[in-house]
Formats: structure tokens, sequence, C-alpha cells
DNA sequence: ATTTAATATTAAAATATTTGCATATTATTT
DNA sequence: AAATAATATGCAAATATTTTAATATTAAAT
């Protein structure tokens, strides 16, 4: 259910959309806080529009194939501002490392360790992806501060730096544990 | 099926338990770093041991209703080991306040920084509870380091580290958000 | 005595997500 | 000319998760 509305965020904010625009916003950004295949995007931007929260328009293109662009509805705005005002739970973490770590005792650490490197390298170029986003679509913060943003960019702005302290927050985790298990190598 | 390994690597670390008991400690200690409700428990250590790789007994109490309690065979350890050498992706996240927050202008700043405080307080009661487990389960590691407990202990104590500092981070952030907000109002 | 709480477990429907497969158009490269 | 890549979209099965609804035993509280 949240998803509809994930993609409603993305049809005000960033405007009307194809779902093949929606899925690369969804790839590039989004992901830091929603993750979404097109399969999913593509569905319910259609059962949105049957719901009269999202509405339709085919665009003719001659460089590429035809599109549908959808856009959200006034309904979907008043749905929308309706489920902001909900109050929401922390998700659910379901983290397949920390399962093997705990049972990490039955590999050789060096598998552990490569493991941890890897993980920590992916988190890295997470990291790196945002910091490279932050740049881009917010390069006043660096200059004039964050308080230099319109009240739209600075929330928006906020999310990201969840994302951003996320990435961090797993790659210092990842030299944690890679260290502490180090101690037990000799 | 990552959920099968979270429960065989709690029998295994943890001791054989009965699923009532599985319950509680996933909501407990594992439920940081993954959730998982008593529907699920139960029906996978039913088909765990069709598989072989729990095995029951059922242990008859007069204080209580009876009880059937399951432990990790030679084969679970063995599913349980080959997994644990599987390289794992990060997980999905699927955070509803980041997308709430993209479209925050729709809603009065104070709702914003109400629901801000709320889930900090959330988050600050779960840092305590993990602060409190770590106190509890690993009391050495304030007294003599954290290289004063066993291999297997360390590497536990390091999921719980990545839990204590998933809930840091959020008291963190929400802290950062609710003053950036404050910053739009007058 | 009756209600409430804790222990202990199960079934099944409803949702959501993942995975595999498919199709079609246009631009670009080999 | 043919292959590849990017754009653009869809269906359906398989899994996983959440939600709703039960049932039964024992202890403790009202």
């Amino acid at each position: 259910m949240a998803l509809a509305y994930a993609l409603l965020s993305s049809l005000l904010v960033d405007g009307s959309q194809s779902g093949y625009d929606v899925v690369k916003c969804f790839d590039e950004q989004i992901s830091c806080y929603w993750r979404a295949t097109h399969q999913q995007v593509y569905k319910e931007l259609r059962e949105m529009e049957k719901k009269g929260w999202t509405c339709s328009e085919t665009i003719a293109q001659t460089q590429r194939p035809n599109k549908t662009v959808y856009s959200i509805t006034d309904l979907g705005r008043q749905e929308l501002t309706a489920w902001v005002l909900q109050p929401s739970q922390p998700t659910a973490i379901r983290e397949e490392l920390m399962a093997k770590l705990k049972s990490g005792f039955l590999v050789p650490p060096t598998a552990l360790i490569a493991e941890l490197a890897r993980r920590q390298q992916i988190h890295q170029a997470g990291l790196n992806a945002l910091k490279a986003m932050e740049a881009t679509d917010f390069p006043t913060v660096f200059t004039a501060g964050a308080k230099s943003l319109s009240y739209e960019a600075r929330l928006y702005h906020l999310a990201l730096r969840r994302g951003i302290r996320y990435e961090s927050e797993w790659v210092e985790w990842c030299e944690e544990a890679i260290q502490a298990i180090g101690d037990y190598q000799q």
C-alpha cells in the first residue's frame, strides 16, 4: 500500500512521468528509502488510475517507443495528504548478514572478513552515489548551508541525509566488524 | 528462506527451544536484525523438521501447557553452514517516513515535527533496550573491553553493535530533521 | 467463582514482493 | 544487414509477510 503513496509522492514532487521514468527515478534516488521493481511500478500506476488517484496520457514519440505519462490527480493529492498525516511504524529489519554473523563461527574467519569487506564496498559505493546526488541536486548546501534550500527541497534533502547516514553507518560498522574478527586470527 | 536460517542460527547459538521460546527470543533480541511473527516461526519450525533440519521432542509440563522443543540437526547445521558461506545482499529499504517527508509540505510543519518526535522516542526506546541487552549479556565488554569475549560471543556482539548504531543513527537523524523543519517555522 | 494474563500452538486469507518470462520500438554499434 | 543496447511495458507464478481468527492449558488476580 505504501508503494502507491511512494509513487504519488514522486509524481507530485518530481512531476508527471512515464512508468519507465518513475522506475529510473526509483532506481537512482528513491531506492534509498523505497525499493520497487518495474513490475510493481507499472501495475500500481495502472491501479491508481482505476481509483482516480492518477491520470494518464499517451505520448507519441518518433525517436523512441511511445509512452504513457502519469500525473497525480486532485483526489490522489488528497489521499496522499491523508496518508502523510498518519503515523508510521519503523520498518521491520531483515538483515541476512547479521544472522550469518551470529552463526559465523561455523565458517573460517577469512570467509567472514571477505564478505564484510565486500559489503563495505557495496555500502561505500552507495554512499558515494548519494553524496554525488546531494552535490548535484542540492549544490547550494555546500556553499550557503541547508538553510538556503526551499522548504520542499529541504524536506527531500532530509530524506537524502538519512540515506547518507545509513550508508555511512554501514561502512563504519563493517570496519569495526573486520577489525574485531581480525583480533581472533593469528 | 532466510527466516529458516535465522531460526537455525538461534537454535544453534541460543540452544534448543520451543516455538514459544524462539518467538520470545526473536521479539527481544533477534528483531534488531530479523523480525518474524509467531505464525511464521511455528510454521517454519515444522517445515524444517520435515526436511530434517530440525527435530522436535514433546515436553510434558505440569505448571504450564505442554510444549514442543526443537533442536538443530547435523543436516540443519550443514545447511546453515552452507548458507553462511553465501554472499548476501543488503536488504531492500522501505521506509514510509521518508516518502512522507518527501511530500511533507502538504501538511502543517507541526504535524511533521510531532511525528518525528514520536519516531525519535521509539528509536530512543529501542536504543535503550539494546544497550540494556548489551549490559546484561556482555557485561565484561564495559570492564575488560570487547576483546575479552569469546569468538562466538564477539560475533553476536557485533550484530548487537550494529543494532545500537542503527538506532543511534535514527535518533540523531530525527533530531536533525526536527531542527531543520523548525528553521522554516515562525 | 470469574476474569485476566501468560504460556503454547495452529489455520488460512489477504497483501506484498520477487522472480521469470515476454514483447515491441528505435538508435547505435559491429 | 545483423546484433546490441536503451526505451517502454506487461503477465503470471512463486515466495514471503501480514493480518485475522482460532484453540487450549495453567497461574494469578479480582
